[in-house]
DNA sequence: TGTTTTACTGTACCCTCGGTACAGTTGACT
DNA sequence: AGTCAACTGTACCGAGGGTACAGTAAAACA
């Protein structure tokens, strides 16, 4: 079996997801991807049964990482501190942590890359996505509402809302830093919105 | 001449703006766009050396437009209240109902589009998109300091973080909008940013 | 009025890429 | 010994980006 190392399924969603991040799915040629895997056309299309396959398995992957790396920062966070409140702020320093000791910036979030391309994928990709982004809606409304039972908010605000923030914070600072060149961006933006949970929930 | 109106040129931008907004760049076909605008390839090459060049434009008329709409906005709102901090919130409120008046919610960022296919993209245009931001960094960042000689802030922020907290916000509320079908979301983030202003200088 | 320029059209061609089809091979497991 | 998973090899199709270059109709200019 030429299955050297990890087989080489893992290898062309390794590839493919650096790839797309980079410039985008339909730039991203299996050509490419077969050439740096080191497999023949007919060793893809064994794996995946076109390219919308391929985008539905890189997806699900990376939806799944991230939820890995928000289960595990929550737990860390609130091992912490158990306080809601004191535990969130935790888990968003910690978020900021990690993204600030990423060497060359965060790769990309790839939602927001495949949201710029949604017409080229099938509906249930789209749903993924819109899935993923509920998920993470659910995941900080939870923690807030928690929150608010104990530190009754300063502004009027829809937690959804600020849940919600978190996300487009992170996918524009992730923006922000692409295009500007500057990592640091997308940890500050995420240190700045613990600043704004601080003044909705914290009395000074 | 065949220039029956407004001439090709800003035709093929039209089209190929709403389509490349729509599925992305690479996913756009030339041939699609002389199709919708009804010219030959050669018509299309006539005006554009390549297909970089077309980015090229598109990405500088967009960044134009931007820039009108922010130059409005700023006027209007500087005009009901000429005080920085209520002025800033005027043009959030304003820019929040921008948003919400449009009937199928933003169209996208074109600038976040480019930001996920940039390796598609020659340098000169990278560096188009970085001076986009720039510009609107500094455009907010002048506004927030104008606030803070008279509203000192009550939390202790980096003022360019602030400023460009409102494009990674209007970055990502257009993503969260776009993938999750809900066209409210860009509009309430806006709001959001503008309580977090709120409460930067505002003493209660 | 003649000439130049602008804004295209028409034709023909090359290469890459996604995708299809299908037969063959190789190593592991039963 | 036979089956199956995980591939390779070959051959081909159509769409799309891009090139090259000759022709043309109308407007602008001199």
């Amino acid at each position: 079996m030429q299955e050297v190392r990890a087989g080489k399924r893992e290898q062309i969603l390794d590839v493919a997801g650096v790839n797309v991040i980079e410039k985008g799915f339909a730039a991203t040629s299996i050509e490419e991807i077969i050439v740096e895997v080191g497999i023949t056309k007919s060793g893809f299309f064994y794996h995946f049964s076109d390219k919308n396959e391929l985008a539905k398995a890189l997806l699900q992957r990376y939806i799944d990482m991230e939820e890995d790396i928000f289960r595990d920062i929550e737990t860390r966070a609130y091992e912490l501190n158990d306080d809601p409140l004191h535990g969130f702020l935790i888990s968003l320093k910690l978020l900021a942590e990690l993204a600030e000791d990423l060497p060359n910036g965060h790769p990309g979030c790839l939602i927001a890359s495949y949201c710029y391309q949604s017409q080229l994928f099938s509906a249930d990709i789209r749903d993924l996505n819109a899935q993923a982004l509920m998920a993470w809606r659910m995941r900080f409304q939870r923690q807030l509402e928690k929150i608010a039972k104990t530190y009754p908010p300063r502004m009027e605000v829809d937690l959804a809302d600020v849940a919600d923030m978190l996300s487009a914070v992170a996918d524009g600072g992730i923006i922000l830093s692409r295009v500007m060149h500057d990592k640091s961006i997308l940890p500050r933006q995420v240190m700045l919105y613990r600043e704004f949970i601080k003044a909705l929930f914290i009395t000074h």
